[in-house]
DNA sequence: CGAATACTTGATTACCTTCAATACGCGTGG
DNA sequence: CCACGCGTATTGAAGGTAATCAAGTATTCG
């Protein structure tokens, strides 16, 4: 039974997932993580750990200790709902993907993913002309969408052979926009980007 | 692009369920809500609704309206971090969800939903010795699990043949608790029962 | 009591997995 | 500079789990 350090990770550079593993050892990707996001924001009322995080690629992170949080909660009140907020939409998020993993099949489950990691770094400033950096293997992209490495593999083939994207050496380039957010049904309102905050 | 209104429910009697649905109308379940439960505690902080609620099979729900929420939040300032908390517990269930979608066969998976179910209840006083009412109909559970309803009915099938479970009449008992346990891997952990608040 | 919904089972199809073998890319060292 | 080695990517063939199609039975509900 493990148990957190009373710390938390703030992803600096690069993309992190956080993730639980079958006792057989399959793999399932929660969520993906991009700078700016702190993926274990939930270990402050949450003692015992029950996702793991990993490094997608290469990626810079730092620490905040918990009590640094709670001090400067205490300081500025509205900062908890800020925090809480954070931890709802993370929520949000992976019940889109259980959306796709449990109902979509696989060619608009990558789609999807695809959109996903588009407009979430367009947002940082990290994508531009629908382009970004894809750090992630195929291996990695397959404990995400819950298929096998080979079959992300012919899934990407598939997305390349309509010309909905290219892919080449980590470049990821969605084409036609419009035409991959039909296929994978993407619709950005669960990414709550807006300034959506009740009341 | 919907917007909540200024309330949440609270599940008094009988399970509700929280789902996405894809456009072409399939139904993924995110979590079973139980008596106590606030199923959209995250409206909260969250004003554009990106899933939606519905009772399985009969049952009674209240409602709480924000203000209400924000008022007692005021009044005791220990109440918005057991909130919080609540609302972190849902998110570490649709984790566990996930991971069985997504990575685990059909077999296991709802004997892993049961077992869910049968602890959750007992916690709550509506099981005792492994037995529970199941108020949800095959094509609901097919929603949980990502199947489809005709495979619900052949993987109950088989699970009783296996002699790990009863079903009739809306009458579930797990026999031989660890068997399905083992078959589902289940692990209570994720469920934060125990009183293992942080700090 | 009739209609609608849920349950059950068989036959066929399809998506995805598994197994296997090969090719590619890239950093290292001869 | 090129050979080597390792991780990643790619493709084919075969197999399996679950989906789909279909038809009949049982239950529930108005």
């Amino acid at each position: 039974m493990k148990v957190t350090a009373p710390r938390s990770v703030v992803v600096l550079e690069g993309i992190v997932s956080t993730y639980k593993t079958t006792q057989a050892g399959r793999r399932q990707a929660m969520a993906y993580h991009v700078p700016g996001d702190v993926p274990d924001l939930q270990s402050l009322h949450l003692k015992v750990l029950d996702n793991s995080i990993s490094a997608v690629g290469l990626c810079r992170v730092g620490f905040v200790q918990h009590d640094a949080i709670r001090h400067s909660m205490r300081a500025h009140p509205r900062l908890e709902a800020v925090f809480w907020r954070s931890t709802l939409i993370d929520a949000a998020l992976v019940r889109e993907w259980m959306l796709n993993v449990g109902r979509r099949e696989a060619y608009a489950r990558m789609a999807h993913l695809l959109c996903e990691l588009i407009t979430r770094l367009q947002v940082i400033g990290l994508s531009s002309d629908y382009t970004c950096l894809l750090p992630m293997t195929q291996p990695e992209l397959a404990d995400a969408l819950g298929i096998t490495p080979v079959h992300v593999n012919r899934t990407l083939r598939d997305l390349k052979a309509a010309g909905l994207i290219t892919l080449r050496s980590r470049r990821l380039t969605v084409h036609d926009w419009e035409g991959p957010k039909a296929a994978a049904e993407f619709d950005p309102i669960y990414l709550h980007l807006g300034s959506d905050e009740a009341e």
